[in-house]
DNA sequence: TGCATGGTTTACCATAGGGTTAATTAACCT
DNA sequence: AGGTTAATTAACCCTATGGTAAACCATGCA
């Protein structure tokens, strides 16, 4: 068994599981109007496994309403996670900075063109 | 091979990893340093491992002076990261909104006494 | 040259993770 | 009762992950 914040990152680190929590962002579905985008890459079983992630990460909330199980976003954990990167944010912050200094010193102009110009002599291979 | 955001948030979800990551914030540190605290509970090859998921995951750089690889902290992913939890940024304040009208609904007075209460007729089992 | 220090690689093990098909439960509707 | 729709469970497969011990590479230094 993991801590809570390990466990929820894990449950970020899927693309299905993203996918469905960035659906329920749309509000309440059931499994099968979860599941439809991927029935082409994945089958039911799959969507249930990947929703039961989500349910022990305390992301989805899973009700139930006669044969259907509306599920629900729960951002609770995300906000966790979102507190534990905030530690890095003064970091994130001059990261960016640099990012812009080296831009500045790049292209000082103000002029917007950022097609790629590939010089003759850029002899990369 | 998984997407870039997958491969960051599963190096993310580990403690051993967020704690490397934690250590680096105080800035550049070698193997040896990184591992010194986990020796108890880990062996070095382990240890080496997890940075090579970090490294992986574009989140440490390991350079190399004489015999020591000095690793830092690479915040970009955890850019990306962020910038993907950003998009979950109104439902976490409307969460925590609710949060603030419980909090206000369960204790209106302005006193501000933490302390757990637990009246006797709470019949929790 | 030889040895100590710093790290990595190899080979191996056990368990967890993502996926499948087939069978099963649960609720509704005639 | 019987059938249909919604979803889960079971059993299985393969690969990835986290860990180890032991051998190995690389560098500095006596």
């Amino acid at each position: 068994m993991q801590d809570t914040l390990s466990q929820t990152f894990s449950a970020l680190a899927d693309p299905t599981r993203r996918a469905i929590l960035a659906r329920l962002r749309e509000g309440e579905a059931s499994v099968t109007q979860l599941a439809e985008p991927f029935l082409g890459q994945m089958t039911l079983p799959g969507v249930t496994k990947h929703l039961k992630v989500l349910e022990k990460a305390g992301l989805v909330t899973k009700g139930r309403e006669a044969q259907w199980r509306p599920c629900t976003l729960n951002v609770a954990p995300l906000q966790d996670a979102a507190a534990w990167m905030d530690e890095y944010r003064e970091f994130m912050e001059a990261s960016l900075d640099r990012l812009g200094e080296y831009l500045k010193s790049v292209a000082p102009a103000p002029a917007t063109d950022l097609t790629p110009h590939r010089p003759a002599d850029d002899h990369r291979r």
